[in-house]
DNA sequence: GTTAATAATTGGAACGTTCCAATTCTGTCA
DNA sequence: TGACAGAATTGGAACGTTCCAATTATTAAC
């Protein structure tokens, strides 16, 4: 038992039968007979044999491995590792097995990770693409005719699948939602333009404000970087203004609680005197004071999203690249001044 | 360039020389020439060669893959992402790729998720085991030779390595600071009394607590699920005693919050009028109000630990099972009354 | 009892790599 | 020039599986 491992000859060898057989018996045919599978499968069990996928892959240069890999760019933010175990779950179900890197946002790392998912045979891949990653990164991915689905962030140009929240619609019901408060200068803050995220944000956000009698005002954008201290430095330029903001739709929550900070430091209570809504629905939302009105993305159903979407494309033989966006929905907690006893009034 | 892969062979045949030399060169070997190695390194990056692992993996039956799997039972659990990440950084620096799944705390998906890992031919195996895990479940493992680290829970019995953090230190560390508060009568609430962590906490706090004036009393042992609704339930109890404690070690964070809100039913606020110290330093602890005195782990570090463990022994021939503790330390905030102006003096 | 059809089984080749032993090439020295 | 050492290269076998075509066993039909 202990030296050398258990093969399916070995196993032949045990049960009377031809390695043939026995192969077939692995794979579930129906050709082998009732009998036959019972003995074999016995015998299996009791020389503790191990199935040895990397042989079996080998010899089926068609058909691919069993893996599914999947390329985060942080996995320390708990929106991710939701992410992974919306992924895992649909996966694990159809028999896959996934791989799973952290990238922590380095292109250069990236890069080594998929090589080294690609020299393991992985089937499909589903990418959070790192800040920088370009059409070029996928280009050889797509020559292979590996799958792959792009979440979170898209790629502009790359001709693959991706899954993206709708977050045109997320900024546009924060829009709504203030405005139906009585809000009428509503700041868009923080983020960096350059981004396609950003992009989409702050269009839901163009598009809603252009509705209102007020209209669309350039100078109530204003970017920062996408953090907290971002946030603190973007309101201080938001309240310097003439005609200061009644409310800000955030680029991400952190930008919010940074938000949150710049206005208390001017003896302004967020919630109260302004309102504030993020996007993301980090978990610390919930319990921040005030709790964090928000635009929540649901990252457990985008990874079971996007791990179906790759799974089809397995298992149709060519890869079809297709564009899908996963629902948003806004989640009014204290923040907006509405889940107080008097919505909004005091503050149009 | 579409069909079929390209194969060490075509690369041999391109650059003029024979599969060997491919071979050689694919392993950096000192043998060949270096113009040779020149050449045929850049026909390998012509031609979009990628490495066959399964292939060299099949031909090596004695060295392993250079995959390592990793297995938690709740990912979504940020103190599990955290550790993944340790195990990453440390696992990709020394050439490895880490499978990642996720057991939900099941025991038949945990059995399913090793098997599948074993086909694929891991070299290791670092496991945070779900509930009820036996030493029987690592059986299998040992006898393959296959290396593995056990992390956070400990499963009695199972000859292989395991890691865990020093949860006696830990509760030790907080009796010792609440009765430096002067404290004398502190609760240990929460926690199901059979399990190995449960145990290992409870004699931090046993062990310190008789060394006070007041020794160790059972009577403030309340045991409870661990979680929120659990702290709850069970400081109600805690609070329903004729001598009543003035402070409580909880057996995890959960609790601790779930304590907080139990306490404010009462109308006893958490920090002034009684001292909370949870366990684990989860990412609310910080935020939370008050924020929570815990007891922090270094997830990541861990990770990283195990991971240097695990390579050890894949390295070494034979895997050497060995028992290691990781080092806590005890995070003052606010929930524990010291760290306002006054700390501790009215509470005694 | 022969033939045809179907069910069950089987040996060998192939997948892409590494290892081993053997071979060829280069230069050096007597 | 021949012999020899060392450097560089090479052809085949092997790893554990699956696939194909071929074979054998079983049953049905006349």
């Amino acid at each position: 038992m202990g030296k050398g491992r258990v093969t399916v000859i070995d196993i032949a060898k045990a049960a009377g039968v031809s390695k043939s057989t026995v192969s077939l018996v692995l794979q579930a045919s129906p050709l082998v007979n009732e009998i036959t599978r019972g003995k074999v499968n016995a015998v299996m069990r009791e020389l503790g044999y191990v199935y040895n996928r990397g042989a079996a892959n080998l010899r089926q240069a068609n058909a691919r491995s069993k893996i599914i890999g999947i390329v985060v760019n942080d996995l320390t933010n708990s929106f991710f590792a939701e992410l992974a175990v919306g992924v895992d779950t649909v996966v694990q179900s159809a028999g896959f097995v996934q791989f799973l890197s952290n990238t922590s946002e380095s292109i250069d790392r990236q890069r080594e990770v998929i090589a080294s998912m690609r020299e393991h045979g992985v089937s499909g891949l589903i990418v959070s693409p790192a800040r920088g990653t370009e059409a070029i990164d996928m280009k050889p991915l797509v020559a292979a005719g590996i799958p792959v689905v792009l979440v979170v962030r898209s790629v502009p140009g790359a001709k693959v699948s991706s899954l993206v929240s709708d977050n045109h619609a997320g900024t546009s019901a924060a829009v709504e939602h203030l405005t139906s408060l009585g809000h009428r200068r509503i700041a868009f803050v923080g983020g960096f333009p350059d981004t396609a995220v950003f992009d989409e944000r702050l269009s839901g956000y163009r598009e809603a404000m252009s509705q209102t009698k007020e209209g669309f005002k350039e100078e109530l954008v204003i970017s920062s970087a996408p953090s907290r201290a971002g946030g603190v430095e973007a309101i201080g330029q938001g309240m310097s203004m003439a005609e200061q903001p009644t409310a800000a739709v955030c680029f991400n929550d952190a930008v919010a609680f940074g938000v949150c900070d710049g206005l208390r430091a001017r003896r302004i209570e967020p919630g109260r005197d302004f309102a504030v809504v993020g996007f993301d629905n980090v978990i610390e939302a919930k319990t921040a004071v005030p709790a964090l009105t928000t635009i929540s993305v649901d990252p457990q159903g985008i990874g079971q999203r996007a791990a179906q979407m790759l799974l089809k494309q397995i298992n149709a033989g060519k890869p079809e690249a297709e564009q899908a966006v996963s629902a948003v929905r806004l989640i009014v907690r204290e923040s907006c001044g509405a889940a107080d006893n008097n919505p909004g009034r005091r503050l149009a």
